[in-house]
DNA sequence: AAGAGACGCAACCAGGAGGTTGCGCATGGA
DNA sequence: TCCATGCGCAACCTCCTGGTTGCGTCTCTT
């Protein structure tokens, strides 16, 4: 694990998350991933308790955060999901997590031997 | 990889992404991840460009996150990251990540028998 | 004992986010 | 050709969020 492992910055990833943050969005993500490529209004549906427009916000959000993307076919516009981002901020995850349990190691090491 | 593997919900995984999605709090992430637990004076710092109590807000909600864990010792209020969260986060994506790609697989072998 | 350092609580403020409504424009189907 | 459907754009509204300041309390140090 020798260091400059091509981490993704916070100024990458935040907005990820920021995006992945909302209980609307994180549905639409889900339904996306699961039933693929939908129009807008098949995401809206009555469950959603939102109004068209409010989807189509919330999908241009995850949009800008990279994890969806569009194309028309006729008068619709469907929807598909993009992993790439989804794995940027696993990585990031699975990077933080690591880190402090390394440290963790350490400290508890450091505690043991009682050495400075 | 059978089904049921204790999907986490919207509920509980869409807190934490928006409590990540804050580039002041995900930078607290990353020192607590990486210098071990620190009291609220040390994560302020110039390098913030915020106060002690807007950074003491963040930790909060952090905190409700289930983030970050804190307990005092004498004058000081030392902060610890949790990674069970973290963990469950980066599980959630896995799936939907997965789920989706198996979709595609699926979707690219219809279009390739023609059948459906 | 007294000053300084670290924190907690509360009030306050501006801006952005989520959500709605209204309207106009294309496209598909009868 | 005409109507319904699916979108896009824009204005508007409300509430939450990130951030601040002020002040009081506790603990450590000298």
């Amino acid at each position: 694990m020798s260091g400059g492992t091509t981490v993704q910055h916070l100024e990458v990833t935040a907005p990820i998350f920021a995006a992945l943050g909302d209980p609307s969005r994180l549905s639409i993500i889900e339904r996306l991933g699961a039933d693929g490529p939908l129009p807008t209004t098949r995401l809206n549906g009555p469950g959603s308790g939102v109004t068209r427009q409010g989807i189509t916000k919330h999908l241009r959000v995850l949009e800008n955060a990279g994890l969806v993307e569009s194309f028309r076919v006729g008068r619709d516009r469907l929807w598909r999901l993009r992993t790439e981002q989804l794995v940027i901020a696993r990585g990031y995850l699975d990077q933080v997590s690591a880190e402090w349990d390394g440290r963790l190691a350490r400290l508890k090491s450091l505690v043991e031997s009682g050495s400075e």
